[in-house]
DNA sequence: CGTCTTTGACCTGCGC
DNA sequence: GCGCAGGTCAAAGACG
């Protein structure tokens, strides 16, 4: 009974459901996770294919190996309605992250939410157009505080539209994967409770790798680098780097990468941003997310060309 | 010249 | 059927 005590129930009160566009719903709990007043670390990792639902949860601790692991398993084949989904789907343990909160918080860095439930009940739905069978894949959003719009993560896409949004003064941009056999697609938002959050949301699954060796692109290059040491091929079962930020990988799940490639790349923002706002400060945990990773030089690399020019170091 | 972003038009689903 | 909102297309322009 313990471990049903971290399920999202739809009947428990401290449990809630984020209103989010779609099918797509952000599970929180109003006693400790509440994404609009709490900064904190909750580092887990989803994986989710056509013929297996899994998810691989752990609380992350700065300065402790994961201390809560959690599994949800599931098939496609059980033709289960979108609410038996999410609740067979385990969140991180609040508990795992109340213990380290407080850096947390300094941390300045929100993650993420797993989701996915498709319309209308169906894992997977068919639209026709134009006499063509267009398939909604399943998604994956997640949230992360980060001054940038637009959170790298190791794919390049190709922006295809951009609306406004409803009830919100913030656009939400859409983009495809620019690889032409990839059909991942993402949609890209500011809260419009917290404008410090962004929104991301994946849809599909690449079937290609990450850029190792892009073009003369500067920030490229430095993340070609920088995902050479972090992302595996698709091919390998070995365990990711990305330990080192608490998460862990299963099986294959690019989309997967994608999501804690750009939260490692928010959480990079951050920690400049953070490292930015009190250089002295050095009452940090020594395990914090950029001293995880591996050694880039100073000032460039992912975070010299992410963080923007006025929020870096002289 | 190739790539990417912008942006208005168009398509689709859904509620009334 | 109509209107609204989300999602996509594609032409035009910007940029390196």
């Amino acid at each position: 009974m313990d471990s049903d005590s971290n399920k999202p129930d739809p009947h428990d009160p401290t449990w809630s459901s984020l209103p989010s566009s779609d099918s797509t719903f952000f599970f929180t709990r109003d006693d400790d996770n509440d994404l609009h007043n709490t900064h904190k670390i909750t580092d887990f990792t989803w994986s989710y294919n056509s013929s297996d639902l899994s998810a691989d949860v752990e609380g992350y601790q700065p300065s402790d190996p994961p201390t809560t692991t959690a599994t949800a398993s599931g098939s496609s084949d059980s033709h289960l309605l979108p609410g038996d989904q999410t609740s067979d789907i385990i969140p991180p343990n609040p508990s795992a992250s109340s213990s380290s909160s407080e850096d947390l918080a300094d941390k300045n860095i929100v993650v993420l939410f797993k989701i996915e439930s498709n319309i209308k009940g169906s894992y997977d739905y068919e639209v026709k157009k134009k006499g063509q069978k267009r398939i909604r894949q399943p998604r994956f959003a997640f949230m992360t505080k980060s001054e940038v719009d637009h959170l790298e993560d190791g794919y390049r896409w190709r922006k295809y539209g951009q609306k406004a949004v409803k009830n919100s003064p913030f656009p939400r941009s859409y983009y495809r994967c620019t690889n032409s056999k990839c059909t991942v697609k993402k949609r890209v938002e500011r809260s419009s409770e917290d404008p410090s959050i962004v929104i991301t949301t994946y849809e599909g699954q690449h079937c290609h790798h990450t850029i190792g060796f892009p073009r003369n692109s500067g920030f490229l290059s430095h993340e070609g680098a920088f995902l050479g040491h972090f992302a595996p091929p698709m091919s390998s079962h070995h365990q990711s780097p990305f330990l080192y930020q608490g998460m862990q990988f299963s099986h294959d799940s690019s989309v997967t990468r994608s999501i804690a490639q750009a939260s490692i790349s928010s959480a990079s923002v951050q920690q400049a941003h953070h490292q930015q706002q009190a250089p002295s400060d050095t009452t940090d945990s020594p395990s914090s997310v950029s001293q995880q990773l591996p050694p880039l030089s100073s000032g460039e690399g992912l975070l010299g060309d992410i963080v923007p020019p006025g929020m870096r170091n002289p």
